[in-house]
DNA sequence: ACTATCTCTACCGATTTGATAGACAAATTA
DNA sequence: TAATTTGTCTATCAAATCGGTAGAGATAGT
């Protein structure tokens, strides 16, 4: 499940890669033009811009930048600073591994082995979209 | 994101798959040898029955049986039945669309269009895994 | 009638989600 | 240097969800 949050921050990359050839751009108005509560994108956009996807300036002129080229950006990995780990069972997540209670034999967990399949598949897919990709996806 | 109650309906269900042949078995007994809180898994089952996945009898002699032959019965379903959609956000969702509040144009939604290959890929999965076929993914 | 079992409804505490509030820090500019 | 404009940081909050518990009720078999 992709969070409110993970959406709006994928907003705001979108925005923000579309728009900021020509410069910074305010959080007012990513948040106007993308609907976004302003106060809530403010805390999204300082995670960003602490794991590196951003840049920010502050005062007059001031505003947000992609801290990379948006081919750089891995899709996945946004989701990840937002939302945690793509796995959808903890026992199946590379990221934040944690064994299950009742678990007795984890190689033979007919449900962890399903569900290995289901994280492998999102992983493939977010993981090789990047920003740019993304942007092209309007014309489907 | 499976939660904790749809990965006990799914232990549940390989429980009555490898052990019903002879006849009806306990909450109780699936609980204590699944590790499930006996009443948690109580309202499971019950879910699943009225869902037609399992059967029931009261009494003495009473217990749970399977509703259908291990082969019919759809992993993709149960989870839809516990969880809710498979979707990862519910404007890519078939059995609970939900538009986006801020969406314009849904078609060009770059994020709606990668989340539903996401979605696409996740059904494939758990919709094409019956019962039956789980039970054969402890031998990898 | 008694007992074993499932059935139903209500409730509960902890956590997460989606957000709001406000003080603070830095950059610019008058 | 004072005012203004921006991002930064921390706290707080209401509502929903999650994981679970409690207990009374219905029904089948003996």
């Amino acid at each position: 499940m992709l969070s409110k949050k993970a959406k709006y921050a994928l907003k705001a990359l979108l925005f923000l890669s579309k728009n900021s050839d020509t410069g910074t751009i305010l959080i007012a108005e990513i948040s106007e033009k993308e609907g976004i509560p302003k106060k809530f994108l403010e805390q999204i956009l300082l995670e960003l811009k602490k794991q590196g996807i951003l840049q920010s300036k502050r005062g007059k002129e001031g505003g947000y930048l992609l801290g990379k080229k948006p081919s750089e950006i891995i899709i996945g990995n946004v989701v990840r600073i937002i939302d945690g780990p793509l796995a959808p069972i903890p026992c199946v997540s590379k990221m934040a591994y944690r064994r299950c209670d009742e678990c007795i034999d984890e190689k033979t967990c007919e449900i962890r082995n399903l569900f290995m399949q289901v994280r492998d598949a999102t992983i493939e897919i977010l993981d090789n979209t990047t920003l740019e990709q993304l942007e092209q996806k309007n014309i489907l």
